[in-house]
DNA sequence: ATCCTTATTGCAAGTTTTTGCAATTGTATC
DNA sequence: GATACAATTGCAAAAACTTGCAATAAGGAT
C-alpha cells in the first residue's frame, strides 16, 4: 500500500479526499499489469478493505478517470476496464481472438493536432481503441 | 417502413432472415438524426410493433452492428450508441457539454495503413471515439 | 401451397451498473 | 486535540443489460 502514498497529496491538492477507499483501489490497478473490469478490481480491493461495496467501484472508478489518475477504454465486449494512467497509450484488439496489442501516443500525435486545427476542438489525451485482426487471426 | 426495403436482400444474401423487428429497427436508425441508444430505439421501436422485447433490441443492435449495418459507438458515459451505417465517419465529443462532431474517416486512413504496417494487425474500418473540449467550452 | 430446417424471438431469471438519500469520516480551522 | 463543514461512502432499490432455453416463424425445397 506504501507504493501509491504518491497519490494522498494529488488528490488532496486538488480539494478531494484521499480515503481508503480509493488508496485500495489506485493500489489494486497498480498491481494488475494491465485493465480490469470494475468487477475484477472489487474482487481485489474487497480483500484489503472487506466493507467496501459495488457502488463504491463504479463510482470511485469513474472519478479517478474523470480526475485523471486512470484511464478508461473499452475492449470491445460493451465492458468498461480501467488501468493507472502512467504512460499515454492506447488499444488495438483482435475482434476474432481478443488478443490486445499498445498502441505508443507518438504515431497519433500529428493527427491530433491536424483535427484540433480543422475542428477547433482541444483534444484530450483520450484513450482510443482500434479493432482488426491480429496476424494469427488473417487466414 | 419502405424505406428499408433495400435491407432485406441483403440480409437474405449473407444467410439472415428479414425479420419485422430488424426492419423496424432499421426504420427506427434511419429516421433518427444521429445515433441512439438501446433504450431509446425500443421506446421507437414498440410503437410500431408492440410486441418486441427488450433482449430482442440488445441482441438485434449488437447483429447489425457486427453484420456491418450499423455503427456501435461510445460517446463519453459508458453507454453504447447506435446509428446506421451510411458513411464511414468518427465521433469528437465535448467533454464539458457533451457536444458532438463528426470526422470524416479520410485523414484517418494514413494512420491506419502507419498502424498496419507497424502492428502486422488489419485494421477494421473502426469506430473511434475521440474527447476534448469544443470552442465554446474552452474558458 | 405445404413441409422442414434452423435462425431468431420471447420469456423468465440472473447479473451488472446506476441512483437517491441518510450516515459517515476526511481535512481544514480553531 | 476538538469542531464543523462538505466530500464520500454504504445501503436499498431501481434500471440497464445478459443469458439459457423452449417456442416461433422466415425462407428454401418439394
Amino acid at each position: 500500500m506504501s507504493c501509491v502514498n504518491e497519490f494522498a497529496p494529488q488528490l488532496r491538492a486538488r480539494g478531494f479526499r484521499a480515503t481508503p477507499q480509493r488508496m485500495v483501489i489506485l493500489h489494486v490497478l497498480r498491481h494488475a499489469g494491465g485493465h480490469l473490469t470494475p468487477s475484477q478490481v472489487f474482487e481485489q480491493a474487497r480483500i484489503d478493505l472487506p466493507g467496501l461495496t459495488e457502488p463504491t467501484i463504479y463510482r470511485t472508478l469513474e472519478f479517478l478517470a474523470t480526475s485523471g489518475f486512470v484511464l478508461a477504454a473499452h475492449v470491445g465486449n460493451g465492458k468498461m476496464v480501467y488501468e493507472l494512467a502512467e504512460a499515454q497509450h492506447h488499444h488495438l484488439i483482435c475482434r476474432h481472438c481478443g488478443a490486445s496489442t499498445e498502441i505508443e501516443h507518438a504515431p497519433l500525435e500529428t493527427l491530433y493536432h491536424q483535427l484540433e486545427v480543422t475542428t477547433g476542438y482541444r483534444l484530450d489525451s483520450s484513450h482510443v481503441t482500434l479493432f482488426g485482426l491480429c496476424p494469427a487471426c488473417q487466414s
